[in-house]
RNA sequence: GCGCCCGUAGCUCAGCGGAUAGAGCAGGGGACUUCUAAUCCCAAGGCCGCAGGUUCGAAUCCUGCCGGGCGCACCA
C-alpha cells in the first residue's frame, strides 16, 4: 500500500489552508534546521498578491486543519511557517510503513517501459574504468525503476560490428597458430587484437586483405562469419563474466549488438532520404543541423551512409532507436554514454523526430557521465596499453577490502572471509562511482575509489550491520509493535522524518536519472541512525519506547538494504 | 570560431530561489567494562572563479567576462 510522505500530506494541508484564506500557493515545504518543515511559498504568495507575507503566513497558520498532524504552526522570519509535526503523527506513519513490505513505497512507474542502452563494453577489447559507470549508472537505474513498478527492458549494445573484424578474422587465418593467452579471461584476444594491430598499421598488404576481409564479413561469407562468431562469443563469456563479479545483471539475453540491425539500416537511410531528413553531401547521406556548424563554419551532419556505401554507428543508433519504440514499445528511452557523445545524441534524436520515428510523448535522453582522466589529467586512451583494466581494479578493490575485514575479523577464514570481501570491495567500487553527479569529469583515483572509512559504501553496510545486530539480540525479535501515545526525542523524530523520505527519493532519481541522490539520502539516514543509536539504547528501553525504537531499528534496517540493493550494493548482516 | 560540461574549505564533493553555505578525507584535540569504535564528539578551516542584472531574498535564475575539460564530415 502507497504511504503518502508526512512532506506531501503537509504540502496539501498547507495548500489548503492558503486556499481557505485567499488565494493558490505552492507551499514549497522543506525540512529545516529551525523546525521540522518550513513552508516557503507563503512569500512568493504575498508578492502577488501584493500584501504583508507576515500576515498572509499568520492566516496559513489560522487555517491549517486540524487532522492532528501539525503540532504547531508558526510564523518566522519575512514570512516563513515553521511546522512542528505531532508525536503521534510521526509515529502512526512509521507504523504504516513498518506494516508494509513495500515500506509504503508506490509503483508510479507502472504501466511505463523505459528501454536503457547501457554498459556498451567492445568486441575483442578489455573492458576498463569507463565502462564500469556506464554499467553501474545504468544497474542501479534499471533497479529503481523497477522498484516503483515500471517495465525496464535492458539493452547491451555491445561494439560487435566494424572494420576491426577485418584485421582480427585477417591476422588469424594468416596465423593459425594458438595466440598466447587464456580465453576465459580475455587475455588471448586481447594479444590478438594487439598483433593485428600492430601489423595492420605497419603492413600495407595485410592491411589491404584485412579490408578485404571486412568485405567478405559484410558479404555473409561462411568461414568470415564463423571466425567473427567465434570472436564474438569468447567476448561474451568474459563480459559475462565480468558482470557476475560486478553484481550486475546484464546477461546474454540484454545484449544486441551492433550487429543485429545490419538487415536493417538499407531501409533507415531509404526513409530518411524519402522523407527529406536526409540529403546526399560529397557522396554521403546526411543529415544536417542549423545550429551545428565546424571550425570551417560548414555545418556538421549526422552521416548515416558513407560515400564508400558503408553505414556508421550513426544507422546503427537510428534502427536501434527505431525498433526500440516501434516493437518494444518504449515510452522513454535512456543512454548511459559518455558526455562526449552529447552531439551524437542531439543529432540522432533530432533525426529520429523529424523523421518521426520518436514521437513527442516519448522521452529520449542521453544520461551523461562525466569522462573518466588519468592522473595527467587526460582521459584514458583506449588503444595504447595505458588502459586501467576493469577486473584488475575489482581484484584490487576485494584484495584490499579482505585485508580490512580480516583484520577487524580474525575469526572470518576461507569462504566467507571471500564473501564478506567481495560485498565490501564491490560495494566501495561502485559507491564511489554512484555517489558523485554524474556530469562531471573525475580523476581516476584508486586510493578513494577503495576507501573504506567515511562517505563510502562500507559506512552504510556498516549501519545496516548494527540495526541487524540489534534486531538479532532482541529476545522479542518480532515485536515490533508502535505505540502511538509515546513521546519522542529528538533523534527518534529526526530518524523518522528520514526514514519517510525515503519513496520521495526514488521519485527524484527518476525524475532526474541520478543515482547519486539516493546516496546522499542514504548517507544522511545512516548517520541521523548513528545519531540514534548513540543517544537512544534500545534493547535496554523499557515500555512502548522498547517498541517503538525496535520498529525504527527495523524501518532503518529495511530501508537501507532495499536502498544499497538499489544500487546494487550488497548489505551483510555482519560486517 | 561555435557548441556542451565544469569552477564551492588544503583535497574529493553535496547543496535542483530561502534564515548562520554543509559532508567526507587530510591535519589538531577528545571518547571503547555499553545494542559492532569500519564509529562518534569538539575545535579549526569559505571574496561559493569575476562583474553586472532579476528578486523581499541568489552558490542556485539571466547576461558578459576569466579559467579548465570535451566535442565539431564519413572511427565507434
Amino acid at each position: 500500500m502507497t504511504v503518502p510522505s508526512l512532506a506531501s500530506s503537509l504540502s496539501d494541508s498547507v495548500a489548503a489552508a492558503a486556499r481557505r484564506g485567499m488565494a493558490d500557493l505552492a507551499p514549497q515545504l522543506r525540512r529545516s534546521a529551525h523546525a521540522d518543515f518550513q513552508a516557503d511559498g507563503v512569500l512568493a504568495a504575498a508578492r502577488t498578491l501584493r500584501r504583508n507575507p507576515r500576515q498572509v503566513a499568520a492566516e496559513v497558520v489560522d487555517h491549517l486543519p486540524e487532522d492532528g498532524l501539525v503540532a504547531t504552526a508558526v510564523v518566522a522570519g519575512p514570512g516563513f511557517v515553521n511546522i512542528e509535526l505531532a508525536d503521534r503523527a510521526l509515529l502512526a506513519q512509521l507504523a504504516r510503513r513498518v506494516g508494509d513490505d513495500r515500506l509504503g513505497v508506490g509503483t508510479p512507474e507502472a504501466g511505463v517501459t523505459t528501454v536503457i542502452d547501457y554498459s556498451q563494453p567492445n568486441i575483442a577489447k578489455e573492458m576498463h574504468v569507463g565502462h564500469l559507470r556506464s554499467t553501474v549508472i545504468g544497474d542501479a537505474l534499471v533497479r529503481v525503476l523497477e522498484h516503483l513498478g515500471g517495465t525496464v527492458v535492458r539493452r547491451n549494445h555491445i561494439g560487435d560490428w566494424g572494420t576491426q573484424f577485418g584485421m582480427l578474422i585477417q591476422y588469424q587465418v594468416e596465423h593459425p597458430e594458438p595466440v598466447p593467452g587464456d580465453t576465459g579471461t580475455m587475455g588471448r584476444l586481447a594479444t590478438l587484437y594487439r598483433l593485428a594491430r600492430a601489423q595492420f598499421d605497419t603492413d600495407s598488404a595485410f592491411a589491404d586483405r584485412a579490408r578485404r576481409r571486412v568485405v567478405a564479413l559484410q558479404a555473409s561469407d561462411p568461414s568470415t562469419v564463423a571466425a567473427w562468431q567465434d570472436i564474438v562469443d569468447e567476448s561474451t563469456r568474459y563480459f559475462t563474466d565480468v558482470y557476475d563479479r560486478l553484481g550486475v545483471r546484464l546477461t546474454d539475453a540484454d545484449t544486441v549488438g551492433e550487429s543485429a540491425y545490419n538487415a536493417a539500416l538499407p531501409a533507415i537511410a531509404d526513409e530518411l532520404e524519402r522523407g527529406g531528413v536526409a540529403v546526399t553531401s560529397d557522396g554521403a547521406l546526411c543529415v544536417f543541423f542549423d545550429d551545428l556548424r565546424g571550425p570551417d563554419g560548414e555545418p556538421t551532419p549526422l552521416i548515416v551512409r558513407k560515400r564508400d556505401g558503408g553505414f556508421g554507428y550513426a544507422a546503427t543508433d537510428l534502427a536501434a532507436l527505431r525498433q526500440r519504440v516501434v516493437e518494444l514499445h518504449a515510452d522513454r528511452l535512456l543512454y548511459v554514454v559518455d558526455a562526449r557523445q552529447a552531439r551524437h545524441f542531439r543529432m540522432v534524436f533530432d533525426t529520429a523526430r523529424r523523421a518521426g520515428w520518436l514521437p513527442p510523448t516519448v522521452p529520449a535522453v542521453h544520461v551523461a557521465f562525466g569522462t573518466v582522466l588519468g592522473p595527467d589529467g587526460r582521459p584514458f586512451k583506449t588503444r595504447a596499453g595505458d588502459t586501467v583494466r576493469l577486473v584488475d581494479l575489482l581484484t584490487e578493490a576485494v584484495d584490499r577490502a579482505r585485508e580490512v575485514v580480516a583484520a577487524k575479523n580474525p575469526g572470518l577464514t576461507g569462504a566467507a572471509l571471500d564473501e564478506r570481501a567481495w560485498q565490501v570491495g564491490i560495494g566501495a567500487v561502485k559507491y564511489a562511482d554512484l555517489a558523485t553527479n554524474r556530469t562531471r569529469d573525475y580523476v581516476y583515483d584508486p586510493e578513494r575509489m577503495l576507501a573504506l572509512a567515511g562517505n563510502t559504501g562500507v559506512y552504510l553496510q556498516y549501519a545496516h550491520a548494527r540495526v541487524r545486530s540489534i534486531l538479532a539480540r532482541a529476545a522479542d525479535g518480532g515485536d515490533i509493535t508502535v505505540d502511538v501515545t509515546a513521546t519522542l526525542e529528538p533523534a527518534e523524530k529526526a530518524l523518522i522524518l528520514d526514514l519517510d523520505a525515503f519513496a520521495d527519493t526514488l521519485v527524484e532519481v527518476v525524475a532526474g536519472h541520478e543515482p547519486h541522490r539516493l546516496c546522499g539520502y542514504l548517507y544522511r539516514l545512516a548517520q541521523t541512525f548513528t545519531t540514534f543509536y548513540e543517544h537512544c539504547p534500545v534493547l535496554r528501553a523499557t515500555g512502548p519506547r522498547r517498541g517503538n525504537r525496535l520498529a525504527l531499528c527495523h524501518l532503518t534496517g529495511e530501508t537501507l538494504r532495499t536502498g544499497l540493493h538499489l544500487l546494487g550494493i550488497p548489505t551483510p548482516d555482519h560486517l
